[in-house]
DNA sequence: GGCACCATCTTGGTATCCCAAATTGGTATC
DNA sequence: GATACCAATTTGGGATACCAAGATGGTGCC
């Protein structure tokens, strides 16, 4: 495989798994000798990585993106939008099986999964429940838009009750969707994605100090 | 400026404007040469046009996407999701004036305006509408499918009643989202979306053979 | 005459070099 | 001691040289 590729996958990692801050300034130059590529596959992947919102031009030069609390905001609305729409077309149609494999996902969570793999499985609920829909660009929408909310999620302090109660929001969601009830459907996601956000954005926003501590850049709502 | 958004805009409007064909091979090289510039702001400007869906890879080299029918039709299921979502939300703001902009865009048409300006408006109406939302993501995802959309537009023959028919349409969804009436409006629009569809993927099917005889590559639905 | 194989050329991928602008650090002056 | 200014280094953007893989075409063998 290209080189390439391999730049930008362990860039987005590293981005992703916060082992570069939200706000931290990036040089080309770094990169490249940390990563032992050269400048070109180094700028091809700060490109693909900037339409992804992961990092971002700071007048010259790059940083990788803050978390921004109104960012989350809006990205919620834009789920909700693109994720129901997204089910009401799995609803729609005649062969539902499929949503059994997704169950099957949730299933392989337990008390004695990492918490990595529970983050994981969490968006890849969305994911791939977009994915049933046969749209490509809703799927690539949902998965572009989790992306972008995994950094804040990471950094969520997310009890144990809430993360059952998702993972209850989940199933209900699924359970409705096999039997073709798409406003039932509907009207649970909506309330599961306004509910998500509503626990993210409150929980960024009382840790912001510490996390300003920890060195990640959080920019209010 | 720099040089490397000259070639990335000069490139777009190429691909765009129908100067170069759906379908046809390029190279950097050419590209190179064309523009007068190296082959760093050319890559850049392919990785960009490439996560807009105007260019893709073939294999090794590169090539301007072919109209793809199939990939028409998810658009429109696209658009109706993220542009009825964003209607909805402008009908609920509490100062909806900025529509009467979005108006004044629509009659600056008239019987002597080019036939570029009426194919340009037309699309400014629904990514304007959808930047009232102010919702970032909602007006970026209408921007980009409209732009997906915009060659196969200007492929579609229109015949005079049509084009009435969809302005007439356009200042129907405009009334309704005065007044607030986020349900109706929304009904217009979707509707407006699918007939729009409909018009369009017919159109283009009827004249695939012609198309392709002019060079333009042409994907089935 | 047709088909297979090899030389050559083309092309995208990578590395490196150069440049202009901006940031930074230090120094001299007020 | 603070500040303004200048030099040197850093940094991203652009250009170019090089490479490996794939396309191409021509030639020779069957």
């Amino acid at each position: 495989m290209s080189q390439m590729q391999s730049v930008e996958k362990q860039l987005r990692q590293m981005i992703l798994g916060l082992e570069i801050g939200p706000g931290e300034k990036l040089t080309e130059r770094w990169i490249e000798s940390r990563f032992g590529a050269s400048r070109t596959p180094v700028r091809a992947a700060l490109l693909r990585l900037e339409t992804e919102g992961l990092v971002g031009r700071d007048g010259r030069g790059w940083t990788v993106s803050p978390i921004n609390l109104a960012e989350l905001e809006q990205i919620a609305v834009y789920r909700e939008a693109v994720e129901v729409a997204a089910l009401r077309l799995t609803c729609s149609l005649a062969d539902r099986s499929a949503v059994d494999v997704i169950e099957a996902m949730l299933e392989s969570c337990d008390n004695d999964t990492p918490r990595e793999e529970w983050h994981r499985v969490g968006m890849d609920f969305h994911i791939e429940l977009a994915r049933l829909s046969g749209n490509e660009f809703l799927f690539r929408a949902v998965r572009d838009a989790m992306t972008r909310l995994s950094r804040a999620r990471w950094l969520e302090v997310r009890d144990e009750a809430a993360l059952s109660r998702a993972w209850a929001e989940h199933r209900a969601i699924l359970a409705s969707a096999r039997l073709g009830d798409a406003d039932e459907a509907a009207r649970l996601l909506s309330g599961h994605i306004v509910g998500s956000r509503d626990r993210l954005v409150t929980s960024l926003a009382n840790d912001r100090r510490g996390l300003r501590a920890r060195g990640f850049a959080v920019v209010a709502a």
